[in-house]
DNA sequence: CTGATTAA
DNA sequence: TTAATCAGG
């Protein structure tokens, strides 16, 4: 998933607190999306599902870290995808093998009673369908929270968005939106700051690199980092084998990038792989505006649809409401 | 993941 | 106050 460049980027991060957060958050929605769908689960991997059989997992995520956001000054707008490019469908297709294959070895640890991989490979077959994207666009709205549809992938959207000012800073877990030009983003951006990790529960603090500190630490350029990025692989490039960060940084600023691509891999042009992160397609094309929930029809969504607790429903949205009545932070409704 | 409950 | 556990849909 996104560009493996972690290894370099350590010294680049920064923890960050919740109240240095207050502002426009760009969400990468598949991104978030993933992220709850792959860990709401029960032990043996099994989703959150209404009566119906419908997941339910990402609503759940959706509404919680909503509410959470909005208490500590955080808007945010969720971003989604549009049309990928040509050049990522190998990455498209190898993913849908990962997940079927993931989804035959959850049956199959079920079967043996394997719970802990079948947890794993229930998250490793997490698929983004119509259904979860369409469910998502509706509880947002009702949450009054803005989206903005992407013409091509939201991660470079959001980028664009915090260049313009437009946000404050992106956020998703992966590295993309840096080579996209993102100037700020925001990993871990999780509210209980809890995690599990082979059982233990660790505690995970949301983290900012700034993409002037990192290129100042590193010493390269955005076009740098985006041609390191095509070293290590990305998802619309394999990368050349054996080289990992480190060795793409060296390579990269030694000026033998390209020479580098013509030694090990003759027939990829990384031409329009660079240019998609250079100027990728995005859009000014929509409006942020934020409303207080209309807490009626999220009740009427989650709880008479999607089988949610009432209670549970209204107190976290009472949360909200209670915030948007005071006039602190919430000149925005 | 998150909120609620329980144990420490 | 904080850390672990559980259920949520």
């Amino acid at each position: 998933m996104g560009v493996a460049i972690r290894d370099i980027l350590s010294d680049c991060k920064e923890p960050v607190a919740w109240e240095d957060l207050a502002g426009i958050a760009a969400v990468d929605a598949h991104n978030a999306l993933y992220q709850f769908l792959s860990i709401i689960r029960q032990p043996d991997g099994t989703p959150l599902m209404n009566g119906a059989g419908r997941v339910t997992s990402h609503l759940s995520g959706i509404l919680f870290r909503t509410v959470n956001f909005l208490e500590k000054g955080i808007r945010p707008v969720y971003v989604f995808d549009g049309r990928p490019p040509e050049f990522k469908q190998g990455t498209i297709e190898e993913r849908r093998l990962v997940r079927a294959r993931a989804d035959e070895a959850w049956k199959a640890a079920i079967q043996e009673g394997d719970t802990e991989e079948a947890y794993r490979q229930a998250s490793a077959s997490t698929r983004i369908d119509s259904h979860i994207i369409e469910s998502s666009h509706e509880l947002l709205d009702l949450l009054g929270i803005p989206r903005v549809q992407a013409p091509s992938e939201g991660e470079a959207q959001a980028a664009h968005m915090v260049r313009k000012g437009m946000a404050t800073y992106a956020v998703s877990q992966d590295y993309d939106s840096l080579l996209f030009g993102s100037p700020v983003l925001v990993r871990n951006l999780t509210v209980s700051g809890r995690r599990k990790s082979r059982g233990r529960t660790i505690t995970v603090n949301p983290e900012r690199i700034v993409l002037s500190s990192l290129s100042d630490r590193l010493g390269v350029t955005r076009e740098q980092l985006v041609e390191i990025g095509i070293l290590v692989g990305t998802d619309f490039n394999q990368g050349v084998r054996g080289v990992g960060g480190k060795t793409a940084l060296k390579i990269v600023k030694k000026g033998e990038f390209a020479s580098t691509i013509a030694e090990k891999m003759p027939d990829f042009d990384p031409a329009p792989v660079r240019e998609f992160f250079l100027a990728p397609p995005v859009t000014d094309d929509y409006a942020l505006d934020w409303r207080p929930p209309d807490v009626e029809g999220v009740v009427a969504m989650l709880c008479d649809r999607y089988d949610f607790s009432e209670d549970r429903v209204r107190s976290s949205l009472s949360r909200v409401s209670v915030k948007a009545t005071q006039k602190t932070l919430d000149a925005w409704f």
